[in-house]
RNA sequence: GCCCAUGUGGCGGAAUUGGUAGACGCAGCAGACUCAAAAUCUGCCAUUCGCAAGGGUGUGAAGGUUCGAUUCCUUUCGUGGGCACCA
């Protein structure tokens, strides 16, 4: 019977599913293993060999802890919100939704092709209103947080509003707390939040009325179309994650990153001791205006103060100039009249100026602004400059710079030919700057004969005792910006009311997006969000209480519903909807039970939800119809009148009213949702948030309000998402405490370094965050990190003598040709030059092309001539370059699969290389882990044809029998210490080869023990899991390998009592010798000495020593 | 410019703690089986000198530490990834 890896794979897969052997429960008996995968973006290109790389890795270690008797959580999502669906949605008009819902579908086909055990029914996508529902809940948490520095940890910002009512703060007390308005108290309270606004820069371009990331600013013009591009200040959200600081680099101690890992993230955090020094700044102006003689020449009027920061205030007196930052807003306020014009020009010129180019930049710019700092300790006049090196977003964006010990200030000085101090002798040499902080001090005042590093503090102390600076502790990482002016992510859950920003209630979420008609920007650069000015604005009109049409003497509490328009009337609003909902009628309930279930035309509706000044029983916003279950009080004659006030204003905002008596729904509810099912059908569908009828309840609130246009990062949903793993379909919380207490931290985290410091530093926070307020039980979500390479692309090319149908093998580009070739192309003497094309991989047989298909691929070239090498092949030029569909270099795992099965997909993955390390695809060596998983196969069936194998050799069950011998059970014994040392280690190149070596060895013995095979199938299944489940149940066993228990090793079986020892001569290998283990360095020696080939290069001589290492070599040095 | 990683045969890689460099596989070469092909099996396969025995060289480059270095240190070059010029 040969490996039929098609019927196997797909007949197990659609078994497996049936069986749900991949479901996952959280309760149980056994110990928990949570590895989780760094979910995908679902780009529209599917899936390429490159993705699947750490994803086998993480499914062959869950396989594994499975068979370790782990209860083992694998799930995968799709991290679905992200620019590129809404830039294809901009080009093509396609909704983001309706792709990305198509990508996922791709993705998933695929990553079930290739045999993962994921629990689909956990699976997350971050753009599901449902999901992220709860990235908007867990934003308010940040919103209503603040960082408490004395506790180091968040704590509601209800608890500082208290504090600050009855004890105010160093800065205000509380009666003036109390006395401030409710803006200036939201100000306040916003600089304290771990989610605020605040004013930010960012990459503004004019001409395509948007904001760009800085990957999309090339040269200081935009990539697409090469538009200018400036700064711009926008109001943006941002995370305080800087609050976090000191713990994101403490908690580093506790997880298992690599090193390299911790260094990135402890460089992203940048911790710097320094200190701030404050100098007074003096600025000379010619005496032109003033014509009084008695003046002298150079004014010097007293202007101002400059803070710079400084890692060496022990290198003060080696200042020789100050720079400032061209964003600073003392620039103006210094500059010198004469300066003025040239300050004012740098500061154009930086500000057109891309960060990146900022960045790459060798060459050096900058611009004196006329004024003079004064050195407070020896009062020498240091002149100011600014610079584009210097930024405003660090320190406080000035420095004091020492040419003599720091790099970048030498060069600047050498630059724009400022002399240089030397405080440090003969440690600086004038030729190049000495950061050392090992030399002795001179030329330095009070610190003259100290020790640089011993001066630090000192200077710092008397900077302290005389008030001009103190020690400061600086972070190099700043707050992260959390809005984008766009329209595919998370809308914010905030209001802004008269400049208050007002979060909506967690009843109200999920916010969800609204449709637009298109995804360009919003007017100011705002995002497409803006233009939906019914959404947007929620400035109400006069509610009927206003417009006097409530019945003056009508009872307060009996229709609170009714509000004036103010901010303080629909809070009580929801409170009062809140209540409702407690105090639901019985028949409201009955309803309930039957809207809430979607059971009526699948339409959502909600209860008690405020609409229009006033709230309903239920509401369906799809469809503005309003359902009322009336108590008896609707007789009244008050309630009369306001019901008909009511259901005028319902009208002009487009509701629709149908109401039905509590014995309806008692007596005929099936009549009752006929009606409803019936008004249904005849309104029409409308967006849900769009129309004037805003279902909101701030429609009925003062002033202008306006929703938040901007949405969330791609971060926002990635930060939290192995949360929701673990308890992915509660609708009452994200995530409840019972399961992240079961499944705590992810054991095992895979995923690129392009994550290093972005998204881990983010989940690390908002983990710490949700740690503080109670709401998870630890406060590193990762415990162990595992960084996969990537995997590059090989690129093939061939070769077009240009402007001609004619394609050259590379070793044929210089001629000579022969003359049939030369008749054949018509081309003599002089050729034109060579243009390389891409041509895809797939066609390409390791590097010949197949010119069939070729011709195929690329129809206009049908009639090309092809100029071979001498063995007649077409070889294709090579380069390794980005994966990327546009250089036709990606290979789709799928037809892997197909063509040799997951199993040897998988395989091949991994034996490519250690997962850590990048290395380019080839899928030339597939065959041989194809050949290898024949060989197992044939170890337990015959092939038909094969000339050692008859059809009259026995079946599998009957050479399954036989006594097991010891060189049979050392051979498999070996191969589970490795496979198991390795797969620990994730060293599953290594395990492959181990697979290899140990089927080489039984095939070699012909061992066709049940006993040894059934052993080596456990451990191959993580790998192999089809063929491995396939040969299992062949061996006649019960249930599922899935389900094994991993063979035990046994240590006595390997046991050696000889070592073939190598012995070299001075370090040079010559020969080997087969010694007992037991013999000590004595009789080692003896032997040694007497052997032939080391008596030859002793020549006679006695050795100068002989080095003995037990198990390991032997060395005699002459 | 800064940070991190990385460099070993024609190719992917192995060498786990400083101890036999090149496991395993691909490609290649030679052979067996076959009418033939496929499949399978056997042998060779870093480089160089040599008929052989045996020797020289060799882990990007140059130094260093060591009885011994792919492994540790210094300098330097190339490649990949990241970045917010972080004083």
């Amino acid at each position: 019977m040969e490996y039929d890896f098609r019927k196997i794979e797909q007949d197990w897969q659609k078994k497996w599913k049936e069986s749900k052997v991949y479901a996952v429960s959280n309760e149980s008996a056994k110990p928990k293993y949570y590895v989780l995968d760094m979910f995908p973006y679902p780009s529209g290109a599917g899936l390429h060999v490159g993705h699947p790389l750490g994803y086998i890795a993480s499914d062959i270690f869950s396989r594994y802890k499975r068979l370790k008797g782990f209860n083992v959580l694998h799930p995968m999502g799709f991290d679905s919100f992200g620019l590129p669906a809404e830039q294809y949605a901009l080009e093509t008009g396609q909704h983001p939704a309706t792709t990305t819902e198509k990508n996922i579908a791709t993705f998933k086909a695929q990553l079930d092709k290739i045999g993962f055990c994921y629990d689909w029914e956990r699976e997350v996508r971050t753009s599901d209103p449902q999901y992220y529902k709860w990235t908007q809940w867990i934003f308010l948490q940040l919103f209503n947080s603040y960082f408490c520095n004395t506790q180091k940890k968040a704590m509601p910002i209800a608890d500082l509003v208290e504090k600050y009512e009855t004890k105010g703060n160093k800065n205000f007390t509380a009666e003036q707390w109390n006395a401030f308005t409710k803006k200036e108290q939201e100000d306040i309270l916003m600089s304290r939040r771990l989610a605020f606004s605040k004013y930010g820069e960012v990459n503004w371009c004019e001409a395509l009325g948007t904001v760009l990331a800085n990957d999309e600013v090339v040269n200081g013009v935009s990539e697409r179309g090469g538009h200018p591009v400036v700064k711009k200040k926008m109001r943006q959200w941002y995370l305080r994650i800087t609050a976090y600081a000191d713990r994101l680099l403490a908690g580093l101690e506790t997880v298992d990153f690599s090193d390299s890992m911790k260094e990135m993230q402890r460089n992203w955090i940048g911790k710097s001791e320094g200190a701030e020094i404050t100098f007074e700044v003096m600025n000379r102006e010619s005496p032109v205006v003033n014509t009084d003689a008695t003046e002298s020449a150079s004014l010097t009027t007293h202007n101002s103060r400059l803070t710079v920061y400084t890692t060496r205030p022990d290198t003060i007196f080696g200042v020789d100039f100050i720079v400032v930052a061209p964003e600073h807003d003392l620039v103006n306020e210094i500059k010198s009249t004469e300066q003025a014009v040239a300050v004012n020009e740098y500061v154009a010129y930086v500000k057109s100026r891309s960060d990146v180019d900022r960045m790459a930049e060798k060459k050096i710019t900058g611009c004196f602004t006329g004024a003079y700092a004064i050195n407070p300790f020896d009062g020498k006049e240091i002149p100011v400059w600014i610079s584009e090196y210097v930024l405003a977003g660090y320190g406080t964006g000035a420095i004091m710079a020492v040419p003599c010990g720091d790099e970048r200030d030498f060069k600047f000085a050498q630059h724009f030919n400022i002399p240089i101090t030397n405080i440090i002798g003969s440690h600086f040499n004038g030729e190049e700057a000495n950061p050392t902080k090992e030399a002795i001090l001179e030329n330095s005042g009070f610190l003259n004969g100290l020790l640089m590093k011993d001066a630090i503090g000192i200077a710092v102390n008397k900077m302290e005792e005389l008030g001009i600076g103190k020690r400061k502790v600086n972070y190099r990482m700043r707050d992260a910006g959390f809005s984008r002016q766009r329209y595919w992510g998370e809308p914010f859950p905030i209001i802004w009311s008269d400049g208050i920003a007002i979060p909506l209630d967690a009843e109200e979420l999920p916010l969800e997006l609204p449709h637009v008609d298109t995804y360009g920007p919003g007017p100011e650069g705002e995002g497409p969000l803006a233009n939906i000015k019914e959404w947007v604005d929620l400035t109400p009109g006069p509610s009927p209480k206003e417009r006097g049409e409530q019945p003056q003497d009508s009872a307060e509490n009996k229709t609170p519903g009714y509000i004036n328009s103010s901010v303080e009337e629909w809070r009580k609003t929801i409170a009062f909807a809140k209540q409702n909902r407690k105090d639901a009628t019985v028949e409201e309930d009955i309803i309930w039970q039957e809207l809430r279930n979607r059971k009526i035309g699948d339409f959502k509706f909600r209860r008690q939800h405020p609409v229009a000044g006033y709230i309903p029983d239920f509401v369906c916003l799809e469809k503005k119809l309003i359902i009322e279950i009336d108590g008896g009080y609707h007789n009244d004659k008050e309630q009369i009148v306001f019901d008909k006030a009511r259901e005028k204003w319902l009208k002009e905002e487009g509701f629709t009213m149908i109401r039905f008596t509590n014995s309806e729904v008692n007596n005929s509810l099936s009549l009752v949702l006929k009606d409803i099912e019936q008004a249904l059908q005849n309104k029409e569908t409308v967006a849900e948030n769009a129309g004037s009828g805003s279902p909101l309840p701030w429609r009925g609130a003062g002033g202008e309000v306006k929703r938040e246009t901007s949405t969330m990062p791609g971060y926002a949903g990635s930060s939290w998402y192995f949360l929701r793993y673990m308890d992915p379909n509660n609708t009452n919380e994200f995530c409840d405490r019972k399961a992240s207490d079961y499944w705590n931290q992810v054991d095992l985290y895979i995923g690129g370094t392009e994550h290093a410091v972005g998204h881990l530093l983010y989940s690390r926070m908002w983990t710490k965050v949700l740690f503080d307020l109670g709401l998870v039980g630890f406060d590193e979500p990762f415990k162990r990190l595992l960084n996969q390479g990537m995997i590059q692309g090989s690129s093939r090319f061939v070769y077009r003598l240009r402007g001609t149908n004619v394609f050259v093998s590379p070793n044929r580009i210089k001629g000579p040709r022969t003359e049939e070739e030369m008749i054949e192309t018509g081309i003599r003497g002089h050729e034109p030059d060579v243009d390389a094309l891409h041509v895809n991989v797939n066609i390409v047989n390791g590097v010949e092309l197949d010119i069939e298909a070729f011709k195929k691929w690329k129809p206009e070239f049908e009639n090309a001539i092809f100029i071979k090498e001498e063995n007649g092949k077409y070889i294709c030029g090579v380069e390794t370059e980005k994966m990327s569909k546009r250089y036709f270099n990606t290979v789709d795992p799928v037809d892997l699969c197909n063509d040799y099965g997951a199993d040897t997909f998988r395989m091949y993955e991994m034996f490519l290389g250690p997962v850590e390390a990048s290395k380019p695809w080839d899928t030339k060596g597939i065959e041989g882990v194809h050949r290898f998983l024949r060989k197992l196969w044939r170890l337990f069936n015959d092939d038909i044809k094969g000339p050692i194998w008859t059809s009259s050799a026995p079946s599998p069950l009957e050479r399954a029998g036989g006594e097991v011998t010891d060189a049979e059970l050392k051979v498999l014994h070996r191969a589970i210490k490795k496979i198991e040392e390795d797969t620990e280690r994730f060293s599953f190149n290594t395990a492959v080869s181990t697979f290899m070596i140990c089927v080489n060895e039984l095939a070699d013995m012909k061992c066709y023990k049940k006993e040894v095979l059934e052993k080596l199938l456990i451990l191959l299944t993580p790998y192999a899991p089809h063929i491995a489940e396939e040969l299992w149940s062949q061996l006649g066993n019960e249930g599922s390998v899935l389900d094994a228990a991993f063979p035990t090793f046994n240590a006595a079986l390997l046991v050696e009592s000889t070592k073939d020892y190598p012995v070299s001569i001075n370090g040079k290998l010559r020969t080997n010798m087969e010694l007992a283990l037991d013999l000590d360095q004595k009789q080692v020696e003896e032997l040694v000495l007497q052997n032939d080939i080391v008596q030859k290069w002793l020549e006679g001589k006695a050795p100068k020593k002989i080095i003995f290492v037990k198990n390991k070599m032997i060395n005699v040095v002459i």
